[in-house]
DNA sequence: AATAACTCCAACCGCGTCTCT
DNA sequence: AAGAGACGCGGTTGGAGTTAT
């Protein structure tokens, strides 16, 4: 092989190995494999490099025409249609991308593939993170329950005021849709200056939903995070107290089903 | 305007299964 | 029955294009 047939390789970056070219494909190449399999149809692709004079080994003309040239293949993007299909059907065979093609004419299973990875990977992973955060929340929320408890038998033990979680309950409800910030929280309750529930509750009651809120008995920093930490506590009061919170507003009901919502 | 980060997708690779001799 | 080659599948890579900072 001359120096300036090798240089011509280089420059249309063909990687030769073993004879073989690699990487994209050229349109004479693409032509060249079409009217091989307008002559010999489809299969033995070993004899394409000796019959179609393609210097390319059979897997990869069986990809390029698989996943490109045949024609019954299907441009364009994927529909809301052919979405639905493949979150159905990956759910039920998982990464078998081929049986989930078969079910989508004119789709390959490398273009489903890729549209699962690109679309929904990354969200199932924050799904799984989200999981990794709600097992966090389960042992904080026990934490809170032992705190409680030895709180609770403190305060039986000094015969001080008990705290009655109808009542709270029965104030969250008469405060609706006044959930504060935490440093709107954090600055009232603990100055104490303006009431944040404005309608009853007071300076004690504040600072004990604020650590309801937050599972947490003290008053932490501000954060930048605030409206995660406060509706992170809803979800706790929720699964800690029963019903509190689905008496407690509909529009909270509502965010809750809408984070709730699994998806890929 | 520059560039970093992200998305898309064609193509490759390794490996398991099938088919033929 | 066994070995070799062909085929198919799923995972991965890397370049091009697009979007965000």
């Amino acid at each position: 092989m001359s120096w300036e047939v090798m240089a011509a390789e280089q420059l249309a970056w063909g990687v030769m190995e073993e004879g073989w070219r690699k990487g994209p494909w050229t349109a004479e190449e693409d032509r060249l494999l079409i009217e091989y399999v307008k002559l010999h149809g489809e299969g033995r692709w070993n004899s394409v490099a000796r019959l179609a004079g393609l210097k390319r080994n059979g897997k990869s003309c069986r990809l390029r025409w698989v996943n490109y040239l045949r024609p019954d293949l299907k441009r364009g993007q994927i529909t809301p249609h052919e979405e639905k299909v493949i979150l159905e059907l990956h759910a039920r065979w998982g990464n078998r991308w081929s049986t989930i093609a078969r079910s989508l004419p004119g789709r390959t299973d490398n273009e489903i593939k890729n549209y699962w990875r690109t679309h929904f990977k990354k969200k199932a992973k924050v799904s799984s993170d989200n999981s990794e955060k709600s097992k966090a929340r389960l042992l904080r929320r026990q934490q809170f329950q032992q705190q409680q408890l030895l709180q609770q038998q403190q305060q039986q033990q000094q015969q001080t005021q008990v705290f009655d979680m109808r009542r709270l309950m029965s104030l969250l409800d008469e405060n609706e849709n006044r959930v504060p910030t935490l440093p709107q929280m954090k600055q009232d309750a603990s100055a104490a200056a303006t009431p944040i529930f404005p309608n009853t509750i007071d300076d004690h009651h504040q600072v004990f939903l604020y650590s309801v809120f937050n599972n947490s008995a003290a008053l932490p920093e501000a954060t930048n995070h605030d409206q995660d930490i406060n509706w992170d506590g809803l979800w706790n009061m929720d699964e800690f107290s029963g019903n509190i919170y689905y008496s407690n507003s509909a529009n909270r009901a509502t965010l809750r089903t809408s984070a709730a919502t699994p998806y890929y």
